[in-house]
RNA sequence: GGAGAGUUGCCGGAGUGGUUGAACGGGACGGUCUCGAAAACCGUUGUAUCUUUUUACAGGUACCCAGGGUUCGAAUCCCUGACUCUCCGCCA
């Protein structure tokens, strides 16, 4: 969430952050509750300070034993008026808190401005789209036809969108995951944790996903417990309520878990196959950083995860969002898209973005600065990447005539451990 | 799931109703001393928020797991919850 004094003294400048990224949060009224709470809480104060000194007069003319049912009667009307503003206080910050939390993160400056994705900018290809001498299958019928799926008997017994790998599937999905997290450990300097997947409503909201989020999540109701979405849930909360030092920054995590989503009212829409999944796997790269070191740090975390669609020699591009397309917490963000020729399509892999201290705030991470000043971190994230969508553009780009797989050597090593 | 114990500042640990933001010890930081260091001694050691013109300084208020309650007054008494630990049961 934002700072409310920032908000207070930045007023033009987070509407027009609502604006751009299609938020919907009644800002006037955030300012005038806001306005409610400071007269109510300078009244409050003012009143525990009479009382507070009375009641040390009482304190001492008990011991010397002088009579204070003057100040006892005082005392009453005093407390009671205490009760009474302390109770309507409690009301209206209950109500700005949770109006402060409908606010979005603001956009940095060279974010472009824009309504929806057609106003991304494409800031990088890497490679181009493999040339077939045939016409190439799409991941469907090359998973079928080599038996790495079996996406009825997952709708069986789950339900449509979560797929079922089976054998050599299995074992490549598998691979695929520990080659990203052994990549990441070794070449790029990670931590690995292995986070629960089930969360409470703490950690949502502290991420960002609560409240706006509710309905495309996976909730367990009797415990009011949310299976995450992604990794950056439970990776970034990891730290909430603490104060860190700067010695300990940057701090850098690898973590792969299964995500969930509900993905609600998108059906229909690139849901053929793997494109589009309840659960999927994921490798998460989640960083820590001061906050002068978060836009390098962007650039690094993309960089990592471009490294990985590098290694399988995946055609890519990444495209900068604009306002409209951004997500409600960040300030920036990076999509990393790889080609899939059978399906003729470029298909996010990965997201990558700099929240600034939107998270931090809101799940009060903070850190001590060489000053000793306590401040809030930046936090940042992004795919490492997402397997659904790497696994097809790798079987349709390594694709052969006859429909069979001739995977990347890299993988190979994964593949076939030796016992 | 049942029974019990606990949760205080960076850490250990006092404190069971009245100037306690919190004794005492340790750590850390600064200073004196020293060629330097150790030891010793002295000092400092929180967060949030409000008031004042922003800041600085100063002052007020809140915070002793969280939320309620009792009281003129609560770290201290009562209730509820979370978490930790021990024992029993169950279990991958």
């Amino acid at each position: 969430m934002l700072d409310i004094k920032f908000i207070r003294n930045n007023i033009e400048l987070v509407r027009q952050a609502i604006h751009n990224k299609n938020e919907k949060a009644d800002l006037d009224a955030l300012l005038e509750i806001d306005e409610q709470r400071r007269k109510l809480q300078f009244a409050f104060d003012n009143l525990k300070a009479y009382q507070n000194s009375v009641s040390a007069l009482i304190a001492q003319k008990k011991k010397t034993g002088d009579n204070i049912e003057n100040e006892l009667k005082a005392m009453t009307n005093t407390a009671e008026a205490i009760k009474a503003i302390s109770a309507h206080l409690s009301i209206v910050n209950e109500k700005l808190e949770k109006m402060l939390l409908t606010i979005p993160n603001i956009p940095q400056a060279d974010v472009p401005v824009g309504r929806d994705e057609s106003s991304n900018k494409i800031v990088k290809i890497w490679g181009e789209p493999k040339q077939f001498p045939f016409t190439p299958k799409d991941h469907l019928e090359l998973a079928s036809q080599n038996k790495l799926l079996d996406l009825p008997r997952g709708a069986k017994i789950s339900g449509s969108g979560f797929p079922l790998y089976t054998g050599e599937g299995a074992r490549i999905e598998r691979s695929l995951i520990n080659f990203m997290l052994e990549y990441h450990l070794q070449k790029h300097n990670y931590t690995e944790l292995i986070a629960p997947v089930i969360v409470n409503r703490k950690t949502m909201t502290g991420t960002g996903q609560l409240p706006k989020l509710e309905e495309d999540m996976y909730r367990i109701e009797k415990d009011d417990l949310f299976l995450i979405p992604t990794a950056e849930v439970p990776v970034t909360n990891i730290f909430a309520d603490e104060v860190l030092s700067y010695k300990d920054l940057p701090k850098q995590f690898v973590a792969y878990t299964p995500c969930f989503r509900r993905e609600a009212g998108s059906y229909g829409k690139e849901t053929k196959g793997l494109q589009r999944l309840h659960q999927f796997n994921k490798v998460e790269l989640v960083h820590f950083t001061e906050p002068e070191k978060s836009a390098a740090a962007l650039e690094q975390i993309l960089s990592d995860a471009e490294d990985i669609l590098q290694a399988f020699n995946l055609h890519y591009r990444v495209a900068a969002l604009c306002t409209g397309d951004l997500s409600f917490a960040s300030q920036k963000t990076y999509d990393l898209e790889v080609w899939a020729p059978g399906t003729g399509k470029y298909l996010e892999v990965s997201s990558v973005s700099n929240f600034g201290e939107f998270q931090a705030r809101r799940a009060n991470i903070r850190y001590k600065d060489k000053t000793g000043k306590v401040k809030h971190l930046h936090t940042l994230n992004g795919s490492g990447v997402a397997t659904p969508r790497l696994l097809i553009a790798i079987l349709e780009t390594y694709q052969t005539e006859d429909g069979s797989i001739n995977l990347p050597a890299v993988l190979e090593p994964f593949l076939h451990l030796i016992l």
